[in-house]
DNA sequence: TTGTAGGCGTTATCAC
DNA sequence: GTGATAACGCCTACAA
């Protein structure tokens, strides 16, 4: 295993100063006359010199490095944003540490711990039980964080929601505007910010017209998994088909739980969209793919990143220290999952 | 902004060299009294002290990060991978450097150069395009390298890969023995050594059986995209279908295509699995979401991802620095997508 | 334009 | 047990 070289080196075998070489080397504006330049450009070329970015972040107290903490990256919905994420990073020269929380409040603070004493400057993270008072706290020294999708209650984050009660409100508006009258909504329990609100958009528009809310909510849950939530579209479009009267259209709390309704629908010979319309909430990839694709409301999760990992660079170049929070909108993605009823 | 603690003020708050403090604070085993040891500890606790890991990891010539280089995580192979590797990193209190490479070779140097100058000393890549000669060179510098899924020909790297040979072999049997004798492949561009051996498996199994193979292949690929999969498997079916003696049964390279592959076929209202028979190659989670679930071929992708940052620990402990490689077997997982013929 | 020297925060080697 | 002190590799006043 090769010894590794240094400025040191360098400057030895060039018989100039270190710090010249470091001037040369770390693309300093500082004026080096072009004999040296070249002479320590030729040298760094030829023995391979790697800079040790530990010395120079040390010195210069910053890690080219940003956190980004998420439930999991196996949700699509999170790793589109991370793509997002890391794709702006990159431009920038920085690099995404990943850290998958599992909602865990505990995996949380470790990784917020770590991600700091390794200094890093900027924190991306999607998290509903964070302890605000340790956040507050790592702000203080100097952390700018970016609360995504999730909100966090803590003065100095910068927030980006989603407006999930006007999505909701969307999708139950667009099976109306199509003739259904008899809308279930099935969804994840009720313990999430985001999740009353959808539910909370559904009702609004189910009442502004008069209509009968059918609603069924899973129990807890244990695990946060795909698997999971294509379980319960399952059971609850069992418990809404066992109903005297059933529903003409059936609304998803999230994409995954509306493949769950679409497959347990086909089990029973019920065709999508003709015998049943289907919406879903999330607009994930996978949609498309499905048999029929499925109409849904978009959250820009790509988007999202991009924008989120954006700003926190300007927050972390010194720019923009005010608050400034901003709620992402809704789109209705049409696709062939919801048909016109008595067409 | 609060100004940061170093060992240098608890040293002085507690009347202690900051040597002591220290042995004390970096859980040394080195021996200090109990009456120092609980007093640092106390004032460390009340400043809220938070250590410069930039600092340690200088001088100790550790960061504890690993490398890891994928083409993209949004596709849910690799993110269960991630997964994996996460996971068991975190464990050893490790975290992920995350680096998308979209199968760009200059993304690749880039972030290999940058990881590399980050002192980081573990990476596991999927890659099949990587300059071996620089990745040789970092290696004899220190770097530890696991390469996953795709074979890279460079020594001293630890290879984990997957007998795609026998997982197209296996497809095709199960669909033999189901009764078919009219098999189509269909298959993205046979450009990467997987794709080519799972055809080869493919084409094996039909010659063991003296069937005549049907074999289509789309063009070459520009992005690497679930929906370009996802369209590949349409238009690839298409043909299929419009053969003057169509298949009784598909094989897609991926699950992806196959999600494809029965969407054109419901589209013509043909149904699966009764007018014909589909599998897969992955065994992604969304197969389990389809109408009706995909039967496949499982790769174990968080497994492997798993087992690819053991060993890349171990490497990284001083174990076994011998080459070890393996070759992780495929799995059939029958679901519901393959019917047996004239039941 | 160049070099000297000090320091970033930590650990490790020595003496005591 | 404990404390100076010297690194680790780099940057950056400041002086020349």
């Amino acid at each position: 295993m090769k010894k590794t070289i240094t400025i040191h080196d360098i400057a030895r075998m060039a018989n100039v100063s270190s710090a010249t070489v470091s001037r040369v080397l770390s693309n300093s504006t500082y004026p080096v006359s072009a004999a040296k330049r070249e002479k320590i450009l030729r040298i760094a070329q030829e023995v391979n010199y790697i800079p040790n970015l530990l010395g120079k972040q040390l010195k210069t107290n910053t890690s080219m490095s940003l956190g980004v903490i998420i439930p999991s990256i196996t949700n699509p919905f999170y790793s589109s944003v991370i793509l997002g994420i890391e794709e702006i990073a990159r431009e920038n020269q920085y690099q995404v540490l990943l850290c998958n929380s599992h909602h865990d409040p505990k995996l949380e603070i470790d990784y917020l711990q770590t991600i700091f004493e390794k200094q890093v400057k900027g924190l991306i993270i999607s998290s509903i039980s964070l302890d605000t008072k340790l956040l507050k706290s790592f702000i203080d020294m100097g952390l700018n964080v970016i609360a995504l999708d999730q909100k966090i209650d803590a003065e100095g984050v910068c927030q980006i929601e989603f407006d999930y009660l006007k999505g909701g409100y969307m999708a139950t508006s667009h099976l109306i505007a199509r003739g259904h009258k008899k809308i279930g909504y099935v969804t994840a329990p009720l313990n999430r910010p985001s999740r009353i609100s959808i539910h909370q958009g559904y009702l609004n528009a189910m009442q502004e017209h008069g209509l009968e809310p059918m609603v069924r909510v899973s129990e807890h849950e244990h695990v946060y998994d795909g698997i999971y939530e294509f379980d319960n579209g399952k059971r609850l479009t069992r418990e809404l088909l066992d109903l005297p009267e059933r529903p003409t259209a059936i609304f998803a709390c999230n994409d995954m739980t509306a493949f769950g309704v679409i497959n347990e629908l086909a089990n029973d010979g019920i065709q999508v969209p003709e015998d049943m319309s289907v919406i879903g909430f999330d607009g994930i990839e996978f949609g498309k793919m499905t048999t029929p694709p499925l109409t849904t409301i978009k959250q820009p999760d790509y988007e999202m990143g991009r924008l989120a990992c954006k700003i926190l660079l300007e927050m972390l170049g010194g720019g923009r220290k005010s608050e400034l929070d901003m709620v992402l909108q809704p789109k209705l993605v049409e696709r062939r999952s919801v048909a016109r009823l008595g067409k």
